[in-house]
DNA sequence: GTGTATATTGCGACATTTTTGCAATAGTGT
DNA sequence: ACACTATTGCAAAAATGTCGCAATATACAC
């Protein structure tokens, strides 16, 4: 059995194809994405109504299957690899500087996890780093210069 | 002449009462606050409008004056901006998760030249890192934990 | 001060995003 | 196969954000 399927099990919840579509989908995303975004790249014959993305995104988050960015968008929650350092799936959003646009970088795991240790050592207390934003230059306007 | 006053004639832009009642607002905030919580805290006999709330939030933010957080609150940028000296100042700006203020990280610039070149090796074209957002829980919230 | 140019405003209308009520539907356990 | 009810799609409503425009307020020259 599934992930998605023991946590919803475990709760009396429904196992339905909405919520399968939904979790699918944003299992094989390297970025996160919005309601809208899982709305919008659902299968072209999918039934599942943008309603109810919104509520089982909520549900997901609920049951701990997926992390709530500050900007509203949503990932799977991947604390499997390491229990003792559950935080390390950080977003770096890098806001162009050209075009206004955001976009975000993609994570290389093992950097990233250096790079928390290294903001960690600045403060004690900055326990939980979700979101990293920066100001570059985004790819597709880099490609023009 | 104050901050605000300055920015916006540098720029050739009125200071108007509204702008003046929009910066004063944020100003004496330790919260970030969103455009409606900014209509919504101005006096009660304030004229201005929501609108008007959202376009000189924007204008602020042009100017450098605030901040705009990934989750669509504003806060007044503490340290200055000067363009001559943008790379040489990266701002670590930590989000409270607890009570929603945001501080300053204390900026330890051999830290911060080593922690930008981490940044820049995840992609080539992130060529000017102005200021890092990062979520924690901030020095007097942890205080109470 | 007075006058002029125009950036800015309030207002209403519109666009977008998110939530909700409800009857119909589809999982679940027996 | 049945009954129970969580879940869904749909439509309507709320909440949030944007825009055009005539009226107004600001800055500046004189």
């Amino acid at each position: 059995m599934d992930k998605l399927s023991l946590a919803l099990k475990s709760k009396k919840l429904r196992v339905t194809q909405a919520r399968e579509e939904i979790f699918h989908l944003l299992s094989e995303q390297t970025k996160s994405m919005n309601a809208r975004e899982v709305y919008k790249n659902l299968a072209k014959d999918s039934q599942t109504d943008l309603a109810s993305v919104y509520r089982n995104l909520t549900v997901f988050e609920e049951l701990g299957l997926i992390h709530k960015f500050p900007n509203g968008g949503y990932a799977i929650c991947e604390h499997d690899h390491e229990d003792s350092h559950k935080h390390h799936h950080v977003h770096i959003i890098n806001h162009c500087t050209q075009c206004g646009g955001s976009e975000e970088v993609s994570n290389h795991s093992d950097k990233i996890c250096r790079l928390v240790r290294e903001l960690k050592s600045f403060t004690s207390n900055l326990t939980n780093v979700q979101e990293i934003v920066v100001q570059g230059v985004c790819s597709h306007c880099s490609k023009w210069q």
